[in-house]
DNA sequence: GCGCGGGCTTGACGGAGGTCAAGGCATGGC
DNA sequence: GCCATGCCTTGACCTCCGTCAAGCCCGCGC
């Protein structure tokens, strides 16, 4: 996880007696926050923690091949990860936002089998990996988590997996972003797409053309309203209508 | 994970001194085996384990929405499991060859997130989880080796994922299907098809009669002979070939 | 200001594969 | 045996989306 030059030391938010307090967006905290884990443990945990970035615009967090040993919690900007297929071909596997975890799939081959790379200005919480392990040993809350985050990621790719029409898998994309922004306490109908069209055509199996025609097609149907990279969801009903088939939830 | 009824007590194929062996196919016995755990925690181990089955053709293991206790290791047949998408139409996520896992998308939820159903006679040996999650806290292999098979699986559905032609997509599946039978032993060469060509092409987003044309120009293309469910790969390399996008192995 | 370039949009066209309909062919029940 | 049923195949048609080509627009560097 590149350039060792930019890792300052991860600082606890407070320590009001019993309880040490991470950075809000690690995904760790509620592991590790209020289980009765005594503060050397946590101690310990604070101790693998490291604050990285910042990582701009284009800037590679890791490459297909790398050999793994973190993984890391997005504080703040997008990470595309993506693998480049026989015929060098762009396939963007996923968006991750703020709150989101990526490096999940490298613990198999110990390597990253794909890249990331920055879409805006990117700050990460990265965990070493096996220290983390260890760790867990002692702390099952926090074994449990590690479970949890990675059965999560199976079957992630399932919206873009189905042989639905271009409309729906957009419908669902939008919608499936509303709702992670919502999570993190942003806007759930104002929207900055951080990402190019042709992005969200490779990850959504889609032309660049598609995605332009489609997202027309949402606006004029007056479920959206979009201006370059600015998008707001003026009918969320309408849109959650348009997904449904494809997030079945 | 169904009826109680038939659950014999697992016994272990031989008890040589030092060394307790499983089941080959148990996914674990790597972990188990050669790591120099004491006999009580390979008997744990052994304890928290089950052989369940047979199931019959057409029978469920479990069904979305069930409550999870246990994975599974599949020891002989074949597990198809499928989701409903919003229209009815079942969604194939995957088939599970002895050797493989069920069950692992179930953790972060505490509920089966989808269906699996016995393609012909199968066999299980049935983990509970929660047993397995605590006896992991004591075997830093065991833990390891779980994390790895999460990890694994995330990203399987890539094969599914990418937009190739049906010939590719076609032909990375049976080239999938050839290596999976190769590891555990079984003819690379010549398979036996347990599911319909409605599941294949469920599980490829291809329609069954597509599944039937495709089959028949790889077939005059001399990659294949086939046969009803009898398949035998007359050309591995051609169809390797084939495959390749879809793989990029 | 001006030109350049990348990202985005729009239109015209074609093809891969979905859909519909019909028919073949094994298996199983009676 | 005989029919019913489910699975598979084949053909004809059509549609959605990819491809190609052209042009627009905004931002940036000079």
């Amino acid at each position: 996880m590149s350039p060792t030059g930019r890792r300052p030391r991860h600082n606890p938010i407070a320590d009001d007696g019993d309880q040490l307090r991470f950075c809000s967006t690690c995904a760790f905290s509620d592991a590790c926050l209020s289980q009765g884990y005594s503060k050397s443990d946590l101690m310990d945990l604070h101790v693998l923690v490291e604050h990285v970035g910042p990582y701009h615009e284009g800037e590679h967090i890791f490459r297909e091949g790398d050999e793994f040993n973190a993984i890391a919690a997005v504080r703040a900007g997008t990470v595309k990860t993506y693998v480049l297929d026989a015929s060098g071909q762009e396939q963007v596997l996923g968006f991750h936002l703020p709150g989101e975890i990526i490096g999940l799939n490298a613990i198999s081959e110990s390597r990253y089998p794909c890249n990331a790379v920055a879409l805006d200005t990117v700050m990460l919480c990265r965990f070493s990996f096996p220290k983390m392990a260890l760790l867990a040993t002692r702390m099952p809350g926090l074994q449990a988590q590690l479970f949890r985050l990675l059965s999560q990621d199976i079957g992630k790719a399932a919206l873009l997996a189905g042989d639905y029409s271009a409309d729906q898998r957009m419908a669902a994309f939008l919608v499936a972003l509303s709702r992670r922004f919502a999570q993190r306490g942003f806007s759930a109908t104002r929207l900055h797409l951080t990402m190019t069209r042709t992005d969200m055509a490779n990850y959504l199996r889609l032309a660049p053309e598609t995605v332009s025609r489609v997202l027309r097609r949402l606006q004029e149907d007056g479920r959206i309203r979009v201006d370059r990279r600015e998008l707001e969801i003026t009918d969320p009903a309408g849109l959650e209508d348009l997904a449904r088939a494809v997030l079945r939830s």
